[in-house]
DNA sequence: GCTGAATATAAAAATATAATAATGTCTGAT
DNA sequence: ATCAGACATTATTATATTTTTATATTCAGC
């Protein structure tokens, strides 16, 4: 990895690094979700989940696009979904993590 | 993901989320280092990769171990290298960087 | 044009992180 | 016992993130 390409990724990273925005992807990877639907399903305010989702957004994390008055939320690259897995094993097999 | 996970996660993944961070795991996956074989290497300074490690060993990331005077580190999950690969591709496709 | 639903933005306060500098601790060698 | 090298800790300042509350915008339907 180049010098300057660790700063990017350190950004991609801390935009999955807040559990309503890891929540965020969780959900969308079980399908396109509006804005309304996402704040319901993760429990959080309106205001919240636009905030975190502009975050997930300006790092390409999610698309959004709109129709209407609604704006449907689905992710741009399901290639992080592997993150899920060894995170799971990871903190389970490291951090004694028990459900 | 249950939902007190999350913030699990998202500790493990800020504590990736710094470019000097993300360099000891790149370094490391070469193999192991000493505390200041990292920091000449990656050019910070020795406070600084103390402190850095730190995280990373508190989310056992980074295992260490003492022989005399020094500090061996080394990778205590090889499994989130994947990552790099992910990362490399997102920053290309989705991101415009370019080396 | 008005209303309500969906979403965004702004502002503020609390908290966390980052970075540097200074100092401290430990250990092996002399 | 002291010294130097390797590493850790603390303190401080600056900056960024998080969360909440309040207010704006946008658009469809009437």
């Amino acid at each position: 990895m180049v010098i300057d390409e660790r700063q990017i990724a350190a950004d991609v990273l801390k935009a999955m690094a807040h559990p309503v925005r890891l929540g965020v992807i969780e959900v969308l990877a079980d399908g396109e979700r509006t804005v309304t639907e996402l704040y319901e399903e993760l429990g959080c305010s309106q205001s919240m989940m636009s905030q975190q989702l502009k975050i997930l957004s300006q790092q390409k994390l999610v698309a959004i696009r709109k129709e209407g008055t609604q704006k449907y939320c689905s992710l741009c690259n399901r290639d992080f979904l592997k993150l899920f897995d060894c995170m799971h094993k990871h903190l389970r097999q490291f951090l004694n993590f028990r459900d």
